[in-house]
Order: structure tokens, then C-alpha cells, then sequence
DNA sequence: CGATAACATGTTATCGATAACATAATAGCA
DNA sequence: TGCTATTATGTTATCGATAACATGTTATCG
């Protein structure tokens, strides 16, 4: 129970008068260049120390017209996926000295991204990370807004576009790998439970299974897929669906880990034997699917580093705009791996 | 591929310039106070309109000593219960007009801790939240350190101390309601498997399923007792110990669904009949839990609202501060409740 | 030994905004 | 009509730091 005054923040003045130098002088000291003789320099890093002075980000940024933090906006915070995006970003930035200031859209008005950037941007920071998913045409306004966004920006999970920079998992890789996998296992009968077609990442996803089968000379018409919205429960639905319209199917290639363990489950009630009568591929491989019964076989993708990659990428893009350089926008790809488990035997 | 020069900054001198006005003019009309004329009035707004200004939060920080930013400090942003955690912090503190500044932990060494709290300072956040979970004594540090930081400090998920500002769920209480469940169903034979006891929300729940039996007058020794790190591994390893150490169980409370999941997994593997000849009652309620085979049947736990309220909370504690006025901390507990499904009846 | 470079420190301007104070014009009222 | 209150706007100081410039002191070297 405290009841004094909150203690008053410690200025370089404070430090400066107690060590009986300018400001300027204290300044040289914590940032190590330039001259100070020995006998000064430890006398105000003994002020420093004994006053508990740390300088003021916030001045800082101000004068140097560089903040050392990045905007990061997420999407979808409550599920496994952005999460493990954020927290490869936030390790990362971290690692090179930067912090993050966040802002969660929780839907996509196009005003509200107006404030976001606007809210960033005031607040100076040095790059933003766009790690919102693609839905629709909600990256439209990037056409005209980009340009005039002060700072560079990086997006993550976007598709590619000429000109504008991002790293993204490479979604259609993967699902040909998963589709492949049951192939080459001798299956000819594959549906498919996709994600929310407005998502890029979902229709890439949907395009990779097509594209494997009709390559391959198979049906992959419209009742051999039904589509979900990556929760559990949507994916029971669209498998019931998926059962109706397309009941001989011999395997099913599903869109995310989530609704996957709902298809184990509904097959298990249902009678149906896993992979003996239906095999199972899933994508994304949440921790828990290794557990599932029987385990999941799905495509690993790695979104711990694709955070960690875009925030090298920014920090690049950052200094080379400090130096005036010009860097051309890339946008990079990550590949996933196909993990092998018990539902694709 | 824009090779022009990035757009500078506008500030409110070039607002001012252009509209022939002085900058206090310019503040004025864009902080809504005091007396401005109409026709000024409508001139400024336009030409910040034309301009796109808008002002500087940096700048505004400083001189207010006030950054409307609070700081958050999280840890295992991988997993979701924490994602979730955060996920409730941006909603509400979006709503209620603040920024987050983010800083995640990769381990508890002190010196670590030291710099995570002085770099939020150093960037005039006007509260912090203590988001990491309370593991062994890595809680130590804040009576010496909590009284010299000038901001309020809140906590979450952290055991009620006097004096200190805390939000946290009722973990005990929900392993007395799961614990309960079971023995309304007619068990007493009564596993557990915990979460590592280093973990003050672990320990809870081990209480709660201990202190819970011992009313009862039933047995909750250490062999009906094994201990995993909560992940979906360990739960494996740990069940299997606790089949050794403890054949004849007919139920089992275990610290959270991840564990829990394995635990179905492996009693199916082995033949073991859900919920027939084990029962199992899980915690946190994740999404997927609805969906394993058999139904979870868990403790919820709102870490979205647990977030929201710790949002709340601190946005009172900095107001008071701003005002004079004096808080007493407080110890908030969030109340879990039961949800029964498949795994249990 | 004097000129030049290297070292050491201080002074003033600046970042972009608001606070505090000052001033001028108009309005209302006794 | 003259005085005070209200309205409208400008000027200067300030937040906490660094940049840019200035100046004095001590080495170094031909």
C-alpha cells in the first residue's frame, strides 16, 4: 500500500546538473561516441546509475525522426495461426532492436484501416507489417494508399503483386504436395474440404488440389469439394456435405488442421476407417494434430519464421531507405513440408 | 516501382502555414477546445484535409507526458491461451482509445525483466500489463522493483498478493468444479494429471483436485498424481505414468484440454472406453475440444474477457493516478465454468 | 616553437506538438 | 459611454533528447 507520490521520471538534465556537465556531455556518454575523457565518463555513468536514468525513447525518436519500432497489424489474434505469425515477429524484433506497437483490425472497414495507418504512422513508426489475411478485396485500397505511406510496408500472406513487397507460405505448393501424397498412395477418389473461398490463402489451397488432379487426369469437379470457414465445427458440416455429394470418395485432402480433426471425429462416429477406407490430409500442423486419433498427416507450415523473415525483410527495406538506397519490392515465398502421420497410411 | 522520394512528413506548421494562421491556431481547431471562429475554423480543416496532416503522437507524448500507450508483456504467444489473452488486451484497449506496445519474453532471467519494464518507460507508456504467467519465484522481483516504476502496473493470471493490482481466473475453483463433476457421477477413484507445479495456475488446479477429494475423504496421494508441461506430449508420457502408478483409476481431471487430448488418444489406443471405464474432464476449453472423440468435457476459462477486464482495470488505476486520487489495489478473480460434454457421462 | 590535429566540453537550434501567457477585437450591460 | 466578459488569435516557453556549431585545451610533429 503505497501511498507517495509516484517517482518523477529522471531527465539527462537531472543527470547533467548532478554530474556538473551540459547535457550534450551526459548525451556522449550513453551513446558512446565521440570524446569524453575517462574521469568524466565515470562520473556520469555514476550519476546515471545511481539515479536510475534511462533516456526517453520518446524524445529520441522525435529528434532522430526514427522511432526503432515497427506497426504490426493482425488479424484473427484468437486463432493458433496469427498468433505463431506475431510471435515469430515479435521474437525477431526483439533480436534487432526494434519494438512493436500492434493494432488488431476485428473487421475491414476500409475507414478503419485509414485509422490503423494513420494511427501507426503517427506514432512514427519506422516500417509496418501487414499481417492481416487476404479476404475479398480487402487489400484493394493498397493501390492508392501505398504510395503515400511514408514508411516502408511489408505484408505477410498476400499474394504476390508486382511492385509491393511479402512473404507469404506458399499455400498451392502445398496443397499439390498433400494431393500428391494421396496419389502416389494410390488414391483416385480425392475430395476436398476447402477454406472460405474469399480467402487468398484458401483458394490457393483449392487450386493446388484441382490443379494436381486434373494434371493427373482425375475428376476434381465441384461435388468432389465443400467448403468451410476453418472452424471445427464448419468442417463436420462440409464433410457431412462432402459425403452426400460425392460419397465414394477414398480420401479428402482438408484445408486446415481445425477442421480435419472434425472429419477424424465424424468418420470415427460414422463407422468409417481412417486411412483404411478414407485417408486424411490436413494443413497447417497445430500442435495437437501429431495427437489426434489417429494422428494427422498434414502440411507443416512454418509461420513462427514467416514472422521472423518479414521482419528481416522491413528492417532491410528500412535501412536501405536511411541510406537512400533503392531496394526493388520482392515478394518471397516459404515452402511447406509434408508431415506423414497415421491418417494417410 | 516508385522511385520518387517517400512523402515528407507534414506537421502542423506547414497546416499553419498554408491556412496563414499560427500552429496554436492549428491545435486548436484539431483538439476541438476553446475559441476559434467559424470561418478560421472551416479554412483549417481544409487545408488539413488537402495536407492529409495528422499530428504527431510522438510529439503530443511528450509534452503531455502522456502517450495514451499501454505496454504489454507477454510470454508463449505460440500457444493460444495467451493469444487469447491478448486477444481480449487489443479489443478493449482499442476501444478505450489506447495503443499497445508489445514485448514478449523468451525466458525470465532478471536483467531481462529489468529491460523489458525500462524500455516500456522509456517510451512513456502510461501503464503496463504483466501478461507472463507466474512460474517458480520469477515473480520475485516486482517488491523491490514495482514501487519505482512510475506507471500503474496490473497483472494477470498472477496469485492475489496484497497491495498489487490483479486479474486473474479462479483456477482452484475450477478444478473443485471438475473434481466435483466426477465425483457426482459417481467416481472416486480420481486422477490427475497437472501442469508443471513451478506454474502457479498448475498448482491451483492440483489443489483444487486434491483439496476437493480430501473433503470427500477420498485419497489424492502422489501416485494418483502425474505431472506433464502441458503439452500434448506430455500428456502422453504422463498418462502412461499414471496407468502405473495408478491401474485402478476411473476418471481423470487433467490441467488443460492439450494433455487431455492425448489422454483420449491413448485410452482409445489401448482400448480404454470413454467415458465408460475413464472418465476425463479437461481445462481451458479450447475451440477444438468440442470436436475430439469424444467430446471434451472442460473447465472454460474467458481469456478473452480476463484480457478485456485487465484493460478496464488499468485504464481506472492510470485515470485515478492522472487525477490524484487514490486506488486501492485489488484482486480480481474471473470464474471458470463447467462444460459437460461426451467425455464425462 | 608554432601550427595543426586530436581531444574535451559547452551553447544554441531543433524535432512537433501543447501549455501558459499575452493581446486585440467585439459584445453586453450598467 | 466606459467597463468587464467573451471571443479570437498570436507569442513564447516547454517536453527530453540530439544535431550542428563553437570554443578551449592538450598532443604531435616538422
Amino acid at each position: 500500500m503505497n501511498l507517495s507520490n509516484p517517482p518523477k521520471r529522471v531527465t539527462i538534465k537531472d543527470v547533467a546538473q548532478a554530474a556538473g556537465v551540459s547535457t550534450q556531455t551526459v548525451s556522449r556518454v550513453i551513446n558512446k561516441f565521440s570524446y569524453v575523457s575517462e574521469t568524466t565518463r565515470q562520473r556520469v555513468e555514476g550519476v546515471v546509475e545511481e539515479l536510475g536514468y534511462r533516456p526517453s525513447t520518446l524524445a529520441r525518436s522525435l529528434i532522430q525522426q526514427r522511432s526503432y519500432t515497427l506497426g504490426v497489424v493482425t488479424y484473427g489474434l484468437k486463432y493458433i495461426g496469427p498468433s505463431r505469425t506475431l510471435n515469430g515477429i515479435a521474437d525477431q524484433s526483439d533480436q534487432l532492436g526494434y519494438m512493436l506497437v500492434m493494432q488488431e483490425l476485428d473487421n475491414f472497414g476500409m475507414n478503419r484501416i485509414e485509422d490503423v495507418i494513420d494511427s501507426l504512422l503517427a506514432r512514427q513508426v519506422d516500417g509496418i507489417l501487414w499481417a492481416a489475411p487476404e479476404i475479398g478485396d480487402n487489400h484493394a485500397w493498397l493501390e492508392e494508399r501505398l504510395q503515400n505511406i511514408s514508411v516502408p510496408v511489408l505484408f505477410l500472406a498476400m499474394q504476390p503483386r508486382p511492385g509491393i513487397s511479402s512473404v507469404a507460405t506458399n499455400n498451392y505448393q502445398g496443397a499439390v504436395m498433400a494431393t500428391e501424397h494421396l496419389l502416389a498412395n494410390g488414391k483416385r477418389r480425392i475430395g476436398h474440404i476447402s477454406g472460405p473461398q474469399s480467402w487468398w490463402e484458401a483458394s490457393e489451397r483449392k487450386r493446388g488440389w484441382r490443379e494436381t488432379l486434373q494434371k493427373a487426369g482425375i475428376d476434381a469437379s465441384e461435388e468432389r469439394c465443400a467448403e468451410g470457414n476453418w472452424s471445427s465445427s464448419s468442417g463436420e458440416q462440409a464433410f457431412l456435405q462432402l459425403l452426400e455429394s460425392f460419397p465414394y470418395l477414398d480420401s479428402v485432402f482438408v484445408a486446415n488442421d481445425q477442421m480435419a480433426l472434425s472429419v477424424l471425429r465424424e468418420a470415427h462416429r460414422q463407422g468409417i476407417s481412417i486411412p483404411g477406407q478414407l485417408a486424411v490430409v490436413g494443413f497447417d500442423n497445430i500442435p495437437e494434430s501429431e495427437h489426434f486419433y489417429p494422428s494427422l498427416t498434414t502440411i507443416s507450415q512454418d509461420l513462427q519464421r514467416l514472422g521472423e523473415e518479414a521482419v528481416q525483410s522491413i528492417v532491410q527495406m528500412i535501412q536501405a531507405r536511411q541510406n537512400n538506397q533503392f531496394i526493388a519490392a520482392q515478394s518471397r515465398f516459404i515452402q511447406p513440408t509434408l508431415v506423414i502421420r497415421e491418417s494417410s497410411k
